[in-house]
RNA sequence: GCUGGUGUGGCGGAAUGGCAGACGCACAGGACUUAAAAUCCUGAGGUGGCAACACCGUGUGGGUUCGACUCCCACCACCAGCACCA
């Protein structure tokens, strides 16, 4: 029997009859299904890609098998470095290479026999779509959301080029190995910020796993403190945050961020400007490398002339920059308590500044007494005036009412998390839909002119200069204002790849629509995404992205669910056959089109559903694919062994599977159910009987896994109806047997294993354990203290 | 450093607090075969023993329990994410 031939056979058929279609306001319930859609590269599907796919097919047809309107779409995630980079090394369009790589891919995939609705694929390069990813950017401008800032870039000084995070991994530029610098650049960015509660509490509406909101919650990085309002010398007012209020009477200087901006601002009266200076280009220098990984060595400058004054108690301190204090969070300025931080004591100790220790029960001849060390064990304050005596938590309480009291500032919460840098000086990604003219500044494109396309040129490699390739092009540049009807120009950035995958999942639900990204009523049955199957490394940025996203449009009423998924989950990471990370560079990579070439689709997927269990990180082994083709095989050779016949000599092992099989699909158990139906076979395969019933439930429980054979099997057999019109049900009752061995402990030890009716009464089963010939010896003059009965499991018996 | 996760045979991996090692891989023996492949049957955690059997076994050390891979405490190792976040 030849395998491939009939998957070629099934996948012709049930794309002629449009089977896996997904149908809007379907009476039935509905069970929507996503998995990331991939990037098409040029090397085609991965085995990043192909176990998600096949699990989440697995379940797509066991919910269409139990009646469920299921919506399991795919598409593609084509903008992006990695296809402009291939085009430009290739010397081809992009739009080419997309679409090369697209077929390829989509060719792969049908070959799996992944039951996706074709009939909802979308392309975020495609003109349709991105129309709406424009749209969507210019709703965030229009409330004030997306704005221009100056913000840092990687930059590679030997290859004149802005790089990605990805591309700059490590400091070094993945092209030539140079170290990267920050350079600062003009760009629009998305006030994810103003979102970092919202997206913190829409969590709790979620059923994410735990690990997944936890990562999430890092990520946003909610810390609660105070800000208070602090004064210099000069005059100038700034604010610190600090989540050690209690600690205030020990502040013996302030730190500012080199990019503070009450630094340029006080140029005159910084006696060393010259020196500040110095520090300050040293560490624009620094790459984001050298500040974060390396050395977490203090330096820094004191600003001379000025100090500034401890709010609480009137003292005059100096100040200092450093790089150790990030611009980004909080207020960008902290109050240095050497006393009682880490890094405020290194920097002490650097510049020889005194400490005040302000909190009792600590010693700092060596280090810094910290919170870590001084919270919850009932520490009380010492050297802070009237707050002397108060316990740490007493203290924090009673200056925060204090400084709220005295206009000085009070209880804030801050985030890690930072507006999200939304432009690139690329070409291959959705243009920024926004025109700038003279007299009336930005004025984004009109929803009528959307969207604005990607002009077709020859030339899109990156400017040496650092501008997007787009600049180049005066004749798309040069525009009108939408506005005034003057003289303009486009904005020549476009947007980051992790755009486009920001709402898809909303366009699958109503793709083809041309007057809105998606009509509200499709949105409203098919509602959440019950099921969200993703990569580990998207768990943070991109789902974030997509909430952030999601929840703006909520907020403006453009879409009826706040958080756009319900559950979502994690397929393991694959590893090399031996143990290590595959990669292009070990040269250990697998293609997992290799094994449907050899072995057809259906033994691809078993094979790899049986790999392990699905959520854990695990190795490829080839050794599985084997063992499935054989189940195949054998499941095949049952057919012989049918009969026309009625029996129920099988119906325990038949109730056990099916129980087994669909509960282990629910549980992303994909290992464990493909165990189950080898042992189902073997079962069958000893039988004195198999009836075409019992077949059925088998074809049936192992379609999911294997659709193409399972149903080629169905139809050999002239079984009636189609093979996954239902899901097979078991009765209770059948799970029942009468006899079942159980282990005898006597003190805890298994001391014997006997038959008994599991449908007698414990006393029963325990006065016919204890009168048994084998249990006997053991309890025989001994008092019996307790007996436990686990059913259909063993009886204990403690005797003394 | 912080957060989350994982530690079980030669290997991948199973086990609602209840007979650890299901199901497989690799291995050994056997059947079929001129032979090989394929297929089928049998065996197997370790140590000791001809054997019945005994003892030891789920990263380490404690604890709870009649009973712990499973729960609690401490520690070790590895993986992932974050990391000078005030």
């Amino acid at each position: 029997m030849d395998f491939r031939e009939i998957e070629k056979k099934w996948q012709k058929i049930w794309e002629e009859e449009g089977r896996y279609k997904a149908v809007d306001f379907s009476e039935k319930p509905k069970y929507y299904i996503l998995v990331e859609f991939p990037y098409p590269s040029g090397v085609g599907l991965h085995v990043g890609h192909t176990p998600n796919q096949i699990a989440m097919d697995i379940i797509a047809r066991k919910k269409r098998a139990e009646g469920y309107n299921v919506l399991y779409p795919i598409g593609w995630d084509a903008f992006g470095l990695p296809t402009e980079n291939y085009a430009i090394k290739h010397e081809i369009s992009p739009v080419v290479a997309t679409e090369k790589n697209i077929a390829n891919f989509k060719r792969q995939i049908k070959s799996l026999g992944i039951s996706f609705d074709w009939s909802r694929e979308i392309n975020t390069t495609d003109e349709n779509y991105y129309k709406w990813t424009q749209w969507i950017f210019l709703q965030f401008y229009k409330k004030g959301l997306a704005y221009k800032a100056t913000a840092n870039i990687n930059w590679c000084p030997k290859c004149k080029i802005g790089l990605s995070n990805e591309e700059s991994e490590g400091g070094v530029c993945e092209r030539c190995g140079t170290p990267t610098i920050q350079k600062p650049k003009t760009q629009w960015m998305l006030k994810m910020s103003a979102y970092a509660e919202k997206l913190l509490q829409g969590l709790e509406e979620t059923h994410y796993w735990e690990n997944i909101k936890s990562m999430q919650r890092n990520w946003i990085g909610k810390s609660v403190g105070t800000n208070m309002h602090c004064k210099l010398d000069t005059g100038d007012d700034f604010d610190i945050f600090t989540t050690c209020i209690e600690t205030v009477y020990g502040i013996t200087y302030f730190v500012f961020a080199p990019e503070h901006p009450l630094v340029a601002k006080l140029k005159d009266k910084i006696t060393n400007y010259d020196e500040v200076l110095k520090y300050i280009e040293k560490t624009q220098r620094k790459s984001e490398f050298e500040r974060t990984q390396l050395l977490k060595e203090k330096s820094g400058c004191q600003l001379k002339g000025i100090s500034a004054i401890n709010p609480i108690n009137g003292q005059k301190v100096p100040v200092f920059i450093s790089d150790y204090v990030i611009a980004s969070y909080g207020s960008g300025a902290v109050m240095a308590v050497p006393a009682h931080d880490e890094r405020d004591y290194d920097f002490a100790k650097l510049f020889n500044l005194p400490m005040i220790e302000v909190i009792s029960g600590g010693d700092i001849k060596n280090k810094a007494f910290e919170k870590a060390d001084y919270l919850g064990k009932g520490c009380k304050l010492i050297n802070s005036d009237k707050f002397s005596g108060l316990t740490v938590e007493e203290a924090k309480d009673a200056l925060n009412s204090y400084l709220e009291e005295h206009g000085l500032g009070g209880k804030v919460a801050t985030y890690k998390m930072r507006d999200w840098v939304f432009s690139r000086q690329r070409y291959w990604g959705e243009p920024v839909p926004l025109v700038y003219c003279e007299k009336c500044g930005w004025v984004p494109v009109p929803d009528d002119q959307l969207p604005v396309t990607l002009p077709k040129v020859e030339k899109y490699h990156p400017t040496d200069d650092g501008e997007s390739p787009l600049s180049r092009i005066d004749e798309w540049v040069n525009t009108t204002c939408p506005h005034c009807g003057g003289k303009a120009k486009r904005e020549t950035d476009v947007m980051p790849n992790w755009a486009g995958s920001s709402w898809y999942w909303l366009r699958y639900m109503d793709p083809n629509n041309d007057k809105e990204f998606a009509n509200f009523d499709k949105m409203k049955y098919w509602g959440k995404v019950d099921l969200y199957n993703g990569g580990g490394e998207h768990v943070t940025r991109h789902l974030l992205y997509a909430r952030f996203w999601h929840r703006f449009l909520y907020d403006n009423g453009l879409v009826p669910y706040s958080e756009p998924f319900d559950r979502r989950i994690q397929q393991g990471l694959i590893l090399a056959a031996d143990g290590s990370k595959m990669s292009k560079s070990a040269g250990n990579t697998v293609d997992p089109m290799l094994y449907v070439e050899k072995y057809g689709a259906d033994v691809s997927r078993l094979g790899q559903m049986f790999m392990g269990d699905y959520v854990e990180t695990k190795p490829w082994k080839e050794d599985t694919m084997k063992p499935c083709e054989k189940l195949l095989k054998r499941i095949v050779a049952l057919k012989d062994k049918l009969q026309d016949v009625q029996s129920d000599e099988n119906k325990f092992i038949l109730a056990q599977s099916i129980k087994k099989v669909g509960e282990d699909i629910e549980e992303l158990k994909f290992n464990t159910a493909v165990s189950q139906i080898m042992v189902l076979t073997s079962a069958l395969e000893k039988a004195k009987v198999v009836t075409n019933e019992d077949y059925k439930v088998l074809l049936k429980l192992i379609n999911p896994f294997a659709p193409h054979i399972s149903e080629e099997m169905w139809t050999q057999c002239n079984f009636e109806g189609r093979i996954d019109e239902n899901w097979p049900k078991y009765n209770e009752a059948d799970l029942k047997v009468n006899s079942v061995e159980i282990a005898v402990q006597v003190n805890s030890k298994i001391v014997a294993r006997i038959d008994i009716d599991p449908t007698q009464s414990q006393e029963e089963i325990l006065a016919s354990v204890k009168t048994d010939e084998k249990i006997k010896p053991y309890i025989e003059g001994k008092t019996i203290v307790k007996e436990i009965y686990v059913p259909n499991r063993l009886v204990n018996i403690i005797a003394k």
